[in-house]
DNA sequence: CTGAAAGCGCTTACAG
DNA sequence: CTGAAAGCGCTTACAG
């Protein structure tokens, strides 16, 4: 079977390949009719285009890589799968690949670069959850566009699109406060990752606002310094809700509530975040925010495509608010 | 920041980029001391290797395409996309990246290629999870190595790697019948996917092998003729033991039963497959299988790549064998 | 609107 | 072991 190129298209219309690339990019420089005869003639000879040559000549390699820490993906039902998914899909409209990169620890610590950067696969890297703060870094040392995605790094230019978990954390606590709770819990180590710091400082806002003492004795642990979930220490006395970090360990506590012979909603409000299916298995299913992953992901994709356009552009970081999602978890008291 | 190239190095080190590539590119034909220094120098100017100059002339795009139907990962907690990731964690043991394109529904019924094989960005392909069969015909026309991953198709020449379905329905059966059980339901929509085909044949023989007869009273629907869960209707007369296509089904029947008044496993047993979270989550944990993912996809990263070497060599269907995880779903009765 | 020529950054025979 | 030359398949000024 002959490799077809464009010059062999040229040869069967008798024209030139400049022609036939002009009329293959929907460039300008060739008549309307020979665009069309173009594409029909390529189609029917089963061209594809050789990206690579392209590559070559426009310094564009049309993908953009995806790096995700090895951490966040041991569980089959990893969260970041599901949302490079949901990039893939956004670039795929833009004409664009998504390359996704799992970073080790050992790359991490070693400080390897990522593949796709080192081979220049990419135009421009995606980060998908944080990085241990050296490796992130480093990387802000590389020479294509880079944004950060569901985190951010303090005293750092790198551009971040972030859910507003402060705002949530705010807003999904003073909902339990208009429904008459004072005494609430968090149950997240807020040392483990800015999300949750940024969930308990909106939470400890609604409780300033309200003026609420904060009750340090209900700040639960729910990891240890590995980020591996641990097992939830129930307060002696039950408070009348908890403010859980996410849903999955909302759903872990309820059923350790429930084990204990608590009733929720009645006995006790949970609440989590993520709207992820942990929400919707548990019974009762759990109020929780959702964090608009779709504009996330288009403003992320969005804002990527102008920085390889534009490398200069800054655009800071970028807060995407939440919609509380309303389920069956929590009670309204006096 | 001018653009660094074998060239530079070349003129650092005063050699010819002839003895740059092949010390880079570790081909024989460079002494080994000068192969060290053109590695050291390529380090300290940070040059990166333009994969796609490479791609142009040895006609290798040192990337896999990995295509999803995208009503495999609606959920977040998609399977694919996990199975996904180990094969990207695989293929990058080799030097290859894997470019995940997720085939929207409009795509297939419009017989459009992936972009990835239009584009000629990979030099294989591999198909987690059955695609409509006329999209997979078209497929098969592709002029690079195909597998397919977790399915196969009849009359198909497509070397498939996929769990031993059959296989592993067929112990857990046998396990079930073993600890007295002998009103067994299966619980899948059985021309649903070949894989619950599979387990259900499996499931079939193991009653066939200890003469029990088929009671098709208790073969119960779990999903519509859109691939989606529905309820599941319990039998008026409980059976002593599910067998369940999968563990979220599992996970959703236990829920039912025990808001029945059902309790698990003292009046009944649920089996499951694909050792998820579900299983784990559940209360009791439910007994399942693991179908070796790992195996899976080391093998199919293996395959395609040998098709890659030589196109012609033929594998046929391999099954990975699955093992049974037993956890505390199932009661032994007389 | 159309096309000849140069060039992107590598690799591959081939010759020395 | 070393390197000059050709070429992979495109795109991009530039000229007509």
């Amino acid at each position: 079977m002959k490799r077809i190129g464009m010059s062999e298209i040229a040869e069967k219309l008798g024209i030139s390949k400049v022609s036939v690339s002009k009329a293959l990019s929907d460039k300008e420089g060739v008549s309307e009719e020979l665009r069309v005869r173009v594409k029909e003639v390529a189609e029917n000879m089963g061209y594809r285009m050789n990206i690579a040559a392209r590559s070559l000549k426009t310094d564009r390699q049309y993908n953009i890589g995806i790096l995700i820490a090895e951490k966040y993906v041991l569980d089959q039902e990893a969260y970041y799968f599901s949302v490079c998914g949901e990039i893939i899909k956004k670039l795929d409209t833009i004409g664009t690949s998504g390359i996704m990169e799992i970073i080790k620890e050992e790359t991490e610590e070693a400080g390897i670069m990522p593949r796709v950067y080192n081979e220049k696969k990419v135009d421009g890297i995606i980060v998908l959850g944080q990085l241990s703060i050296p490796y992130l870094r480093l990387l802000e040392n590389i020479s294509i566009p880079l944004i950060y995605f569901d985190f951010y790094l303090n005293k750092s230019d790198v551009n971040s699109i972030q859910a507003d978990n402060f705002y949530s954390g705010y807003r999904l606590t003073e909902y339990l406060i208009e429904n008459g709770h004072r005494e609430i819990a968090f149950v997240g180590s807020i040392n483990a990752t800015t999300s949750i710091q940024d969930r308990y400082l909106g939470y400890y806002k609604a409780l300033i606002t309200k003026e609420i003492e904060l009750d340090k004795s209900i700040i639960i642990e729910d990891r240890n310094e590995h980020g591996i979930l641990i097992d939830i220490e129930v307060p002696k006395v039950l408070p009348s809700a908890f403010v859980c970090n996410c849903d999955r360990v909302a759903f872990t506590l309820m059923e350790k509530l429930k084990s204990m012979g608590v009733e929720i909603p009645r006995d006790c409000s949970v609440v989590g975040f993520d709207n992820s299916l942990f929400s919707n298995i548990s019974n009762p299913k759990i109020t929780t925010v959702d964090h608009n992953i779709e504009k996330m992901v288009s403003t992320a994709v969005k804002v990527i495509n102008k920085m390889i356009d534009n490398p200069k552009k800054v655009y800071d970081r970028i807060l995407i608010p939440g919609t509380i999602i309303y389920k069956d978890s929590v009670e309204k008291i006096n």
